[in-house]
Order: structure tokens, then C-alpha cells, then sequence
DNA sequence: AAGGTCATGAGGCACGTACCTCATTTCCAC
DNA sequence: GTGGAAATGAGGTACGTGCCTCATGACCTT
């Protein structure tokens, strides 16, 4: 294979060239800005296509005076697992920055759907390229993702989906799966079934409900012998899921099983080692946090299932990449895996 | 904050300025030519770390002549998991491109190292930047990383590291880690204890040997009424392996479970069917490939250890970008994480 | 037909780095 | 102190895109 065999990438000037228009045209068209006739636009896009064009980001970030910007809006509060989602976003900012993409982030404060939505409402396309939230299911967020969307700004859903906005791509795990995988180890844990209690924080929650239904789903298919207690709420609260554990273990001598689906894992390990039943009785629990390494390392945890936040972050930033590099193409990430932990392969 | 806080990143035209020397005396510094004496050098490193200048990577591609190039040395044979690495390797290659990095594939023949040390030693950092290799610890190759490495061709090993030699960054899982997860995993799945037969590929190979070793220390420290039968070698081979595992069965009709740390589990899952002991003898393997889905979603096989192969490539990628970009600098990458995979979270 | 609006072309500067040439200065040894 | 080699400076072009200005031409309105 000789030298000349080898094709170089097309470039805004061949565009043009092919298409019989000069380059401020070509650059008209891919910037969507005004002064173009229909006609000749679909001159353009048709040596787009043609050449396989496709436009260098890099090149066009280091043209353009400002940076790629992406701004996460993430929940405030006592959730040990969104302050890991702020830290992998401040893990990953230097590197980004390297690359010419600036990550901004903000605190919400958990469940308020209308600060958010008027968080969302004040971006502008000028300094914003992409707003990634996490957030329940709220009308005053998907008109405010709507409008965004409107104004040039896209939004992405991280951790939980909105399946019904304007949003234009949801990293995140797959939390029915995420219910399956629990109560297929569960089943496994427990040969001769036997009584599991689950707590959830909230069942208005997207993702808890989703986890529940594959849990469920799970023991009824494969494990019959498995009975299920609850689910029981605990608001993602501490205290709250301590106290619901404490009266689970006394009313129930013989439980068997555990599964924690939201968060308030730290509740849930001292209850279990109050109660000298730590250990006899299998736990599996989400999220790789600082209360549920304790209990994978004490032994009252078996498992924690987990959505790698450095994984999410990343993939946002490659889905944000790749929107800009081309805003009508459907983008496609690398999934989020779910993983599994136990005391063994803790990272 | 006014606008005039923002710190512009520092430019080569600013080390320049600060080190009191021209932009071409910067550019033989950072670019390692030639006519600079030791003392200019010095204050240009010095000015270099005082501004925290860090080369930017896509403007240096944009300049150079021809693409970052990395190329990808990888087992040929019946092996499905080298398969998927390769596939992993052609999936990544057109976003690589959109990024003036070229993925280029060469399979080499399973298990010669002589071969490897050859190709290895025809690379010139013309042609190369980064060579990344499979291979066992073999001597020639040792030498032949060590010359790549002197000739200014980064050599990184993955999946199976080579600790003793000059290579630059290791992408791959901590096997010791897997190993010691299977165990734990089998412990939890026979409360009341058993026979678990263990069958490797070959315990020549660094990451067989690091696997069994986990499993065995796990399974001795926590689960002391599992008794390990083997390990039997069915190196890595489909018939060879199948063999073994008909006889296990045979020779031991009470056998509680199944760990198989090498490939060949294509006979692995024929064996076990065949037996019609499926699904009563619990059974952990590695890799997700064509056979081991197949087993998982017959119930052949109850969990499957993997190593992401998109995720190891994306990887080796990342620090081949970082290394580019500052050779001098220790590279970090995100650690490749063990996936753990049942029939309910299958990807 | 004149004036106005809109579409388009031509060209340049900028981003940060690589790499080239050529001229000039510095240094060292004899 | 002089020759020669080595070190350094000055400045250019290129990479691909964004964004700007200015000129020109086409078309529409009244």
C-alpha cells in the first residue's frame, strides 16, 4: 500500500470545493448562523455527506475564544453518593481543562424541582454548551430542560432519567438490571430461601422503583422459595433506616436477607452491628461509599452494587464532546456497568 | 470574580518570555533536539514548572505531520477474549481517528515470544509511539521492550503485566484481586462447604497464577469447609478443557463447584451440559465471549469475572495521549475495574 | 429604474504548537 | 585573538476551524 492510498480527513475546504461554495459559506451553514439560501445549505450538506465530513473539535475549540462548557447541577445534602458524584467532577476538571472543556459545578439542594428549574432557566447558550442534572420527575423540570433545549443549551440526565424531556442523553446505569443482579446474588446467598426485607428510600424515586421491580422481579422467577418483608421507606435518611433495620432484626429472628436500594447505609451498618446479627444475616446494599466500605470490611455488608461516578462523569464529558462536534448525530457512550463489590475487589 | 481573575493557560510564547530565550530555544527543550546547552535548558525547565506550562496536546497533533500512533499487539489463535480485544481495538479506532490518534492491529502467534521481540524490535518511533503488547514474561521480549523503549517507542503491557521491564504503564485488571473475588463469591455460594474443582489455563502464565492464588488464600482465610480440587492445566483450549471437566464430574459426583481462571470455556459449558449436572454445580469463569454468555443464560455458568476489553483500550489510549503529552510524567489512568456478571446484568 | 435587502465570495487574523531556514552571537581551544 | 563549532534568535509557514470585515452581485419592491 503506497503513500498516496492513504486519505486524509476532510476538511471545511474540500467541503467547499465540492459543493461549489466558498468557505465563509461552508462555515455558515456548519455554525448554523443566517444568510443562506435553502438551496444552496443543501448543497452543503450534501458534500458533507458526500466527503464523510465531519468537523476537527479540537481544531474549533482552539478557534473559538472560549472553551467547551458543561455545567453539572448536582443535589445537595446528606447523599454520600452525590458529594462522590461532586468529587469525581473535581477529579476529572484538570483533565478536561487539558482539552479545552471547562466543568462547572453546582449544588441543588436535593428534591427542590423549582430552584433547579430556575437554576436551568438562567443558562445561556453564551456561557453554557451543556447542562447535566440529576433530578426526579417534576413538570417545572421539563419545561425548564425544554426551554433550555430551545435556547441552545443541551441537557443531559445523569443517574436518573427523564424520559419524557427535551433531554438529549441519559448516562446512568440500567437500575432495573441493577434489582435483578441483587436478587439474583440473594438468591443464590440463600439455598434454602428464607425471609428478605428491603428498604428503599423512596418508591417516588425512579430509580429505587425501577430496582425494586428487577429485585422482585428476579426472586419470583428463580427463587420462589425467597420470601420478600416490605419495602420498608427510609428516606435516604440515616436515623430513619436505622431504626427501620433495628425493628426489622427484633421482629424478625429469622431474617435471612437484606437489600438496601437507596442510600442511608450508614444507619443501616450500626444497626446491624447493634444488633450482634451482623454477618448471619446477607447484605447487599448501592453505592461505593464511605459507610458501605465499612460494612463490605466489617463483614455486615456482602455486596454493593455501583455506579461508577468517575466512569459517569466521564462519559458525560465524552457524550458533551461529541454533541458539539456534531449536535444532529445520536450519540453514543460507552454504557455504565454496574458494579459489584465485595469485601474482595474494593477499589 | 471580574473577568481578569481567569488565568489564561501559560503558552511555549510564554515560557519563552519567562526563561528569557526565543520560541525555537523552548521549542528544541520541549521536543528533546539537539543545540541547547545544559544551563539554558535548565532555566527553560524552570520556567516550565514555575508557569505549571503543560504542552497542549491537540495544537501539537494539529502542527505535527502525522497522527499520535499507537500500535496494538495482540495474540492470534483460538482465544475469543484476544478476539474481543481486537474487536475492542476496531470498535475505538474511528473516534481515535476524530482525535489524531491512528490504532493500528497486529496479531502476533499465541505464546511466541520470539516473534513479538522481531516485531517489537522493527518498530521506529517514526513509524510509532506507542506499542502495546500481550505477552508472557519471556527474555527476548524483556530485551526488546528495553530497546523499543531507548529507540523513543513507548511500549505498554496489557492485560498481563511484565513487572521486571522497561515497559511504561500496565492496563489491566489486579488478578490477585479477581482471583480472591471468585473465592469469596464460591464461599458465599456453599454455606455448608464442599468439593470446588479449580482449572487453569496454564500456571505459566502470570495472570492464571495470581488468580488461583487469590482464590485459594480467600477461600482458606474465610471459608475453611471448601476443599479445592486441582489445579488441573486444560491450557486454554476448548476439547482439552472439556475432557477435564467431564472427568471432574465423573470422579466426583458430590462436586459443589467449578473455577475456571483460563479460556476454553466453550468445552467448559459442553462438558457441563452433557453432564446433566448443570446448574446444581455452581461455576465461576472468566471473560465475557460468545461461550461464557451462552452459559450464563442456560445457567451453565452462575458468574463470569471480566475485564472490560473497551474499557482497557479506551485506557491505553488515555495514557498514551498523557504520555505525549509529558513523557517524563507519571501517567495515571482510570484502574480497569473487575466486572462481575450473572445472567440478569449481562451487557 | 432606483434603492434596498439579502446571499455570497474573498481574504485575513487568531488559537498553540511543530518544524524549517538563515543569520547572528557565544564559547572554547589553540 | 582567531578559527570553528555550537548555541541561540528571528521569523516564517502549516495544521483546521471560528469569526470578522468588506465588496460584489442578485433579486425584490415601489
Amino acid at each position: 500500500m503506497s503513500e498516496d492510498t492513504i486519505r486524509r480527513r476532510a476538511t471545511v475546504h474540500d467541503v467547499a470545493r465540492a459543493a461549489g461554495v466558498s468557505l465563509a459559506t461552508v462555515d455558515r451553514v456548519l455554525n448554523g448562523r443566517p444568510g443562506v439560501r435553502a438551496a444552496t445549505a443543501e448543497k452543503v450538506e450534501q458534500a458533507i455527506a458526500e466527503l464523510g465530513f465531519a468537523r476537527d473539535l479540537n481544531a474549533s475549540l482552539m478557534a473559538r475564544a472560549r472553551d467547551l462548557s458543561v455545567i453539572f447541577f448536582i443535589p445537595d445534602g446528606t447523599n454520600e453518593f452525590m458529594d462522590g458524584l461532586a468529587e469525581a467532577v473535581h477529579r476529572r476538571s484538570p483533565l478536561a481543562l487539558a482539552d479545552r472543556i471547562h466543568l462547572d459545578l453546582r449544588r441543588i439542594r436535593a428534591f427542590d424541582a423549582a430552584a433547579l428549574a430556575r437554576s436551568l432557566d438562567q443558562l445561556s447558550a453564551a456561557e453554557c454548551d451543556c447542562a447535566v442534572i440529576v433530578s426526579s420527575d417534576a413538570p417545572e423540570v421539563l419545561a425548564a430542560i425544554e426551554a433550555a433545549h430551545r435556547r441552545g443549551v443541551t441537557v443531559m440526565t445523569l443517574v436518573s432519567d427523564l424520559p419524557g424531556s427535551a433531554r438529549r442523553n441519559f448516562i446512568g446505569i440500567d437500575n432495573v438490571a441493577a434489582g435483578r443482579t441483587a436478587g439474583s446474588l440473594m438468591g443464590r446467598f440463600l439455598p434454602q430461601g428464607g425471609k428478605v426485607a428491603v428498604v428503599a428510600g423512596s418508591l417516588h424515586l425512579r430509580d429505587h422503583a425501577e430496582r425494586l421491580e428487577g429485585f422482585a422481579a428476579a426472586l419470583r422467577q428463580e427463587f420462589p422459595r425467597v420470601d420478600i418483608i416490605g419495602p420498608l421507606e427510609g428516606h435516604d435518611e440515616r436515623t430513619e433506616t436505622a431504626d427501620i433495620v433495628s425493628a426489622l432484626l427484633d421482629q424478625n429472628p429469622d431474617l435471612a436477607g437484606l437489600y438496601n436500594l437507596g442510600a442511608g447505609n450508614g444507619g443501616l451498618v450500626a444497626a446491624l452491628e447493634k444488633s450482634s446479627r451482623s454477618g448471619t444475616v446477607r447484605v447487599i446494599a448501592h453505592e461505593l461509599t464511605g459507610p458501605t466500605r465499612a460494612g463490605l470490611r466489617s463483614g455486615a455488608i456482602d455486596v454493593v452494587l455501583d455506579q461508577n461516578p468517575d466512569g459517569e462523569i466521564r462519559e458525560v464529558i465524552a457524550a458533551a464532546r461529541a454533541l458539539a462536534l456534531d449536535a444532529s448525530r445520536v450519540t453514543v457512550t460507552d454504557p455504565i456497568e454496574i458494579g459489584i463489590f465485595l469485601r474482595d475487589n474494593l477499589r
